[in-house]
DNA sequence: ATGACGCATCGAATGCGA
């Protein structure tokens, strides 16, 4: 059983990528950030005759929206963090009925912040906070949690291109680091750093400067398990091949396979 | 400090991303 992670940066835009990685890689469960649509925009009839018979779907205009697309049934959907006001499309929680029993995916568009002392920024700790109290209510009630996304995170230094030269400045900041840590802390682990890595193995690389030729990138788009899904967990490896391909989004695909 | 690139917005210039 496979589950992607995929900041595509408008499904519009993209949708012809995912049709055609995801016939390349049919992975079980695909969970989109930044669909950039409304629900009534969203290519249901498409992804069902590409495999994806199961979609839950939160979506927003122009910004932000998430969507969990599955070979599996889905349920027990929530819409955003619980107990928590906002007028945006972030956070999308499903139950998958998969073959080992079920998962709970929590799909999370985590907010950008732009600039550390912004108020951006303060939305986007008021937002971690709110969402680390959601993740706990997740483990306590489910065995199997895992929790994945576009965190907008830079957890350590080895996972940026410059991390002196960017030091406190947005997805390095020590107070997002220690949101990261926060999460693991509730009993959740990186299941990219569960394995031996390339160095310099990023998930985003900037559109500008030709920051992709030049791996000039961050790791910010992660996939963290709870203990009951890590003793399955095969691997978790990166896809850069859609990132070269005409139109790319910014980001690459995340994958974990679970045994 | 600014812009660079891409996407969306009713039609051009701007906001936003990371």
């Amino acid at each position: 059983m496979r589950i992607t992670t995929w900041n595509v940066n408008s499904l519009t835009a993209r949708l012809q990528h995912v049709l055609d990685w995801t016939k390349a890689n049919p992975v079980d469960v695909l969970c989109l950030q930044e669909l950039k649509l409304t629900d009534d925009k969203f290519p249901l009839d498409v992804l069902r005759h590409a495999g994806y018979q199961h979609c839950a779907v939160f979506g927003q205009k122009t910004y932000n929206g998430v969507a969990v697309l599955s070979r599996h049934p889905v349920r027990e959907v929530v819409k955003n963090i619980n107990g928590f006001a906002d007028e945006h499309s972030r956070l999308l929680s499903v139950t998958v009925g998969a073959p080992q029993g079920p998962v709970r995916v929590v799909n999370g568009y985590f907010v950008n912040g732009q600039e550390p002392g912004s108020e951006k920024f303060a939305y986007k700790m008021k937002w971690l906070d709110g969402l680390r109290a959601h993740v706990r209510s997740e483990l306590a009630a489910n065995e199997k949690v895992v929790l994945l996304g576009d965190f907008n995170i830079a957890p350590e230094d080895r996972d940026s291109f410059d991390p002196d030269g960017l030091r406190e400045t947005i997805h390095h900041t020590s107070e997002e680091r220690e949101h990261f840590r926060g999460l693991v802390g509730l009993g959740m682990s990186d299941s990219f750093r569960m394995f031996e890595q390339p160095e310099k193995s990023f998930s985003w690389w900037d559109y500008r400067m030709l920051g992709y030729q030049k791996n000039r990138g961050l790791r910010i788009d992660h996939i963290l398990v709870s203990d009951g899904v890590k003793a399955l967990v095969k691997a978790c490896t990166i896809d850069r091949t859609p990132r070269k391909w005409e139109k790319p989004s910014d980001h690459a695909p995340v994958t974990v396979e679970l045994g």
